[in-house]
RNA sequence: CGGGAUGUGGCUCAGUUUGGUAGAGCGCUGCGUUCGGGACGCAGAGGCCGCAGGUUCAAAUCCUGUCAUCCCGACCA
């Protein structure tokens, strides 16, 4: 490709909009342009590398065992309402009527339709396992879509769906599928981990997501320095700390006149924050709760939806916690509260002498001893851990990170087999359901979390296995005819050898050239000028590499092929430029 | 959905307080000089100032409404 046919329109200044990282480069190098508020077009370079993340994907779903399929965007709300999730799915879901009037949306995710595919189609256990997978486009209207690609309201996502016969074949499956997932993302040259999740509404109990490491994301895990735990915070779990034991005081009223923060009424009392016990009222589907954590903790509101089981949680309003406490919030705690459920934290029992609101404006209530004082619903883990607490598994540190999630692999069970009646027979003529799993793979997140991980300030360092070419020629002059012919034989031998590579033929000054090769990213830079003059040689940069190589053009060609050859498809581990350097 | 902010040429922004016939830099077109890290000169093109009402002799500027975009929060496979 001839720069000057390429649509690579490339921004010397950072588009406002842009945020993150990767959405200001993405936009900057003329890789995407907005259509709307989280709804993108691909150019042409931004579209070769959605390409090259699918081939890697395809790839590794086919030897998973997958068969490819495509199936609609626009699904029938029947469908929908048959799952039960037409209303449980709320605002997110794009919903739209046809001229009948007819309701539709558009497909955040395929579950429903692929199970209607499956129980119409698969009546035998002999048919089983079934893996099938599409790669489409996919509609969730955020309430916020932020960060460019990371968060839109379309996205391109590979979905695979594992039909088995039993939860013994269903873990196989998801082992394939684990695997195949950890594959995909080391050819991508991300630095990722799996880490164990929340199942959230899609339903299923066992899942892992796949996170991007990278200070943007929007997750944050921690794993173990010494094991290979690694979980999302919202799962993993607390282990309660003892609370020093000593001798329970008397109960009493302090006045702490215009403190109504943890922070304020620690220095104010002078005491520690781990004598305090937080109070918050929860709004949970149709009930006021109220849940306790340690004045140093922060409430995990996922943990104690799942402890109380509520479909619904929000924080209460301060109006619905005057009606309950006849205080606000500053001045409420546990103590002589009637007709609510009192979850708490673990930590919460063995706490003696504790700090609590009073439920009277200004005042709070010292030596506040659990169950004497007031009585808990349920004790339970409801806490967010935090780096450096002990790892569940071995106890050794634990360490936080953030993290982009761009897969997540789920048993789903019978969740919707169940729902749309997708059975089977097996060998003794028995009718079952079939088991479950949905896998997910975000490609066009993953594409943007590619440069967030992969950049410097001159631009993006594309992994050469999903860089939107291998290769940029840069003739210094391209009125030089010495220069030019040399350009174009280097660039017909690449290229004979399925190199992809772009001449970058505009009549521009040199540094305008370089500027662009660095911010677009290509990986591999040949340079020819002066030096091919004097001595016969060009020279070589690699994008994440500071030297340069001069090298004749046969030796070039060798080296740009050995290098593309093993780090796209051999030894892909080495894609990864922060953990091998060197090439 | 709450809070905040912003809409002026393709991009980044000034002009709005104090109403008076629309600006800069970058980019784009042509010519010339340059030519190894976003050159320079000359000459050009390009904007009903988000949209709709209103006030006024006169509105980018004031008022009302509306739409869009971005940020924070809540929410989220």
């Amino acid at each position: 490709m001839y720069f000057s046919n390429l649509l690579a329109p490339t921004l010397r200044e950072i588009p406002a909009e842009a945020e993150v990282v990767s959405h200001q480069l993405l936009l900057r190098a003329g890789f995407i342009r907005k259509s709307s508020s989280g709804i993108y077009t691909y150019l042409p370079l931004g579209m070769r590398v959605i390409q090259k993340i699918e081939a890697i994907v395809r790839e590794e779903m086919n030897k998973a065992g997958g068969q490819e399929i495509l199936m609609p965007i626009v699904q029938a709300a029947e469908l929908w309402r048959e799952s039960g999730r037409w209303d449980v799915y709320g605002k997110e879901l794009f919903r739209l009527r046809d001229r009948h009037d007819r309701e539709f949306c558009l497909g955040p995710t395929h579950e429903e339709v692929v199970t209607d595919i499956a129980r119409t189609n698969v009546y035998s256990y002999r048919q089983l396992p079934l893996m099938l997978y599409q790669i489409q486009n996919k509609y969730r209207d955020e309430r916020r879509p932020r960060f460019g690609l990371m968060r839109g309201r379309e996205f391109i996502m590979k979905d695979l769906y594992s039909f088995d016969r039993d939860e013994a074949g269903l873990d196989v499956s998801y082992q394939k599928m684990y695997e195949a997932y950890t594959t995909v993302f080391k050819r991508c040259g991300l630095d990722f981990r799996p880490v164990e999740a929340d199942s959230g509404a899609i339903g299923g109990n066992v899942t892992h997501e796949f996170m991007v490491i990278a200070e943007s994301g929007e997750a944050e895990i921690v794993y173990c320095s010494s094991c290979d735990y690694a979980a999302n915070v919202e799962i993993a779990p607390g282990l309660p700390t003892e609370n020093p034991p000593e001798s329970p005081q008397e109960m009493a009223k302090v006045a702490t006149p215009d403190q109504t923060t943890i922070a304020q009424v620690t220095e104010f009392l002078k005491l520690p924050p781990q004598k305090f016990i937080k109070t918050l009222f929860y709004q949970a589907d149709d009930e006021l709760i109220v849940a306790l954590v340690r004045g140093d903790r922060n409430l995990n509101e996922i943990k104690l939806q799942k402890l109380h089981r509520a479909l619904n949680l929000e924080l209460a309003s301060a109006e619905k916690v005057k009606e309950l406490t006849g205080s606000q919030p500053g001045y409420v705690g546990p103590v002589g509260l009637k007709k609510v459920k009192i979850y708490a934290d673990e930590e919460i029992r063995t706490m003696v002498n504790a700090v609590c609101g009073a439920n009277e404006e200004g005042y709070h209530l010292i030596n506040v001893q659990p169950e004497k004082d007031f009585q808990v619903f349920a004790y339970g883990d409801l806490r967010f851990i935090e780096a450096g607490e002990p790892c569940p598994r071995c106890r050794a540190a634990l360490q936080s990170a953030r993290g982009i999630e761009v897969g997540q692999v789920f048993k789903l069970g019978t969740k919707y087999s169940q729902a749309l009646e997708a059975k089977y027979v097996d060998e003794n003529g028995k009718e079952n359901l079939m088991v479950m799993g949905c896998y997910g793979i975000g490609v066009s997140r993953t594409m943007a979390a590619a440069v967030e991980q992969n950049h410097d300030e001159h631009g993006i360092i594309w992994p050469l296995s999903i860089a939107p070419y291998h290769v940029v020629i840069v003739p210094v002059a391209v009125e030089d005819e010495v220069l030019w012919e040399e350009s174009v034989k280097i660039y017909q031998e690449l290229q004979k050898r399925k190199i992809e590579v772009v001449l970058d033929d505009r009549d521009e000054r040199p540094g305008v050239k370089f500027k662009d090769a660095d911010l677009i990213g290509y990986p591999i830079r040949v340079t020819v000028g002066k030096k091919f003059k004097e001595e016969g040689k060009v020279e070589l940069k690699l994008r994440h590499e500071k030297d340069i190589r001069f090298l004749d053009d046969a030796e070039l060609c060798n080296f740009v092929e050995q290098l593309v050859t093993t780090r796209c498809e051999g030894d892909w581990r080495h894609v990864c430029y922060r953990h091998y350097s060197s090439v």
